[in-house]
DNA sequence: AAGCATATGAGACATGTGTCTCATGTCAAG
DNA sequence: CTTGACATGAGACACATGTCTCATATGCTT
């Protein structure tokens, strides 16, 4: 059992002036210091790491905090049932939210990935794509075999977020509508597969 | 024109010296430090820095330099003229490769990830997987159209690097087996697709 | 209003990074 | 053998991270 240590509202609102903070300064392009977001936030260091355990932690947080939203409103917004036409739709959003917050996101991917498997505070990688996938796929739902839609979410897990946004750029070196041409490509040819349901025989 | 800099037999050993040093700590699961592999290498830390500029342009040339190798022999050893056939097995050895150096591909990833665009002394990405992906396709290749072609090769280059094993494990939490799986359905998927070159129209 | 719990600040500490200076060593050519 | 170029080492520096201790101040309860 955990003792559940209720925060009180002092303890709230100095938490979101950090992460308030951190993304005003992260905004700014550069990767700000522990000491330069506790300044920004009227807070002393001791304290901003009394709320978070590390600057990556704190930086990880604030960029999620920043790039969430957008998202399912892209699908609520679509009257569609046809899953490709709305998987385009989210990527379209996310492909938005992921270039917009390039720098936050990379703060966040290197942070996250370079973590000793001894980790601890980093509330590990938080997943908004698959919701987001399986949002977009729920019309259609039926029409694929379980094991087909389990393997389509997956891969298109790999399109969809910031490390293809990674591999276009630092390994590709293409430009932003060129990445954007060859997700869609793939989503629909994906997508086309997984309802034709032949690909799984060796 | 640059100033050609000839680098002495020393220098040359010392470099080398300190990349195997690097080397054989990573091994050992951890991140060294500077002074660390300074130390193991039988050099000063100072010295260290006048062969690498930071810690992670050692780590990362470290990292590449002990997981290059394999790549295309696994084509080579691979008669068949089948796309498929052919990168099913690239990916197999790339996927080994990825899994048994995971530790040093992640520390490589993080810090070419967050690099400043004002980068310098890290060399870029560098890109192992698009040579894999066309001589995997290469006998094949008069079966694709142009636009085809550079789009399956660039969604695949999706599939196949570091980049898909950190979303397997860090945002999905899926097994090796299971990531091999979805891989090889993707890769299956993608190619199909892009020989009937049906999937570009909207 | 008084009192107590606790969130905070001030400041020091240990460690790592990256740079600098200056002295010493080593190697090669004269 | 001697000289000079140059790779190296010793040590200090400025700065960032993350953790302490202890004193103060804030906020909530009686």
């Amino acid at each position: 059992m955990k003792k559940a240590k209720v925060p009180s509202n002092q303890e709230l609102r100095t938490r979101k002036d950090l992460l308030a903070a951190a993304s005003r300064l992260m905004k700014q392009g550069r990767v700000p210091t522990m000491d330069e977001v506790a300044k920004e936030a009227l807070v002393s260091r001791p304290t901003a790491y009394r709320y978070f355990h590390s600057i990556d932690a704190l930086l990880n947080e604030a960029a999620v905090d920043e790039a969430v939203l957008i998202s399912t409103q892209a699908l609520d917004a679509n009257t569609s049932t046809d899953p490709e036409e709305r998987l385009l739709a989210a990527e379209a959003a996310m492909h938005r939210s992921c270039y917009e917050n390039e720098a936050q996101l990379r703060v966040m991917l290197a942070s996250s990935v370079n973590r000793d498997p001894s980790s601890k505070d980093v509330p590990a990688r938080q997943n908004r794509r698959l919701p987001l996938i399986e949002a977009a796929l729920a019309p259609a739902r039926s029409r694929f075999k379980m094991a087909d839609y389990q393997r389509l979410c997956a891969a298109l897990c790999l399109v969809l977020g910031t490390e293809s946004m990674i591999v276009f750029r630092d390994v590709l070196g293409v430009d932003e509508p060129t990445a954007r041409e060859v997700k869609n490509w793939t989503i629909r040819t994906l997508v086309r597969g997984a309802l034709a349901g032949t690909a799984s025989e060796t």
